[in-house]
DNA sequence: GGGACTACGTGCGCGGCGCACATAGGTTTC
DNA sequence: GAAACCTATGTGCGCCGCGCACGTAGTCCC
């Protein structure tokens, strides 16, 4: 496949820490960065990577107090963790590049 | 301004080493990672840069021997250059996220 | 003389994304 | 108590970035 779109590493890497709701993704990726992430980007996202077995949608949860029902959890798949460390270290070398370029200093 | 799409800050990256042309980056870029940037995509990712002020078209170059006169060499501006320390910040977290979620081994 | 490489560029179509909007229950604010 | 906001998921529409193909043209190699 090809390389990830950067909403896709997102929402991967988020995924990878534990599973998660749409809207929690959201929240999670507007924690890290600045950017915030339109909910129609999210979702339609969210069904490419289910589509392509990066992500699956986990079937039922435990309702217990504080847990919205309207939610769809998803988890990561083997594909889905394989494809993020590719992706991953594609980008380490990118910054790595970025310090030799003096743009980040050394041993931050 | 919006976030750097990757072609954009691939090619700042590979200015901000070093003045290069057109052909010169598309083959900096496939040296570093895997995929290879189509011509199309380069050459109108220059433009919007250049539209943008990342981007400086340099006029004029001593022609020696092994210099082509076709070459157009560009330069990265402050601008850009501001542009790119930003987008190798967020991408410097982005990597500390991932060896966080164990997609990458720490320290290495 | 056919092919590969260098070098820059345009044309076209697909699809991802931003923005707006729909729905709907819960909570906070004036 | 109504308006505003938060949670939660999703669709519709239009722009435009990108991949792919193609055009042009000089050089070099066998």
């Amino acid at each position: 496949m090809a390389t990830l779109r950067p909403i896709e590493f997102e929402i991967l890497l988020s995924l990878a820490r534990e599973e998660r709701h749409g809207y929690a993704i959201i929240q999670d990726i507007a924690s890290r960065g600045g950017e915030t992430v339109e909910t129609g980007t999210l979702y339609r996202a969210l069904q490419r990577l289910t589509e392509g077995d990066f992500v699956r949608p986990i079937a039922q949860r435990r309702v217990g107090p504080g847990d919205d029902e309207r939610r769809q959890y998803y988890a990561i798949t083997p594909t889905g963790r394989h494809a993020a460390v590719a992706e991953a270290r594609r980008l380490a070398v990118l910054v790595d590049a970025a310090r030799e370029a003096r743009l980040l200093p050394r041993l931050a």
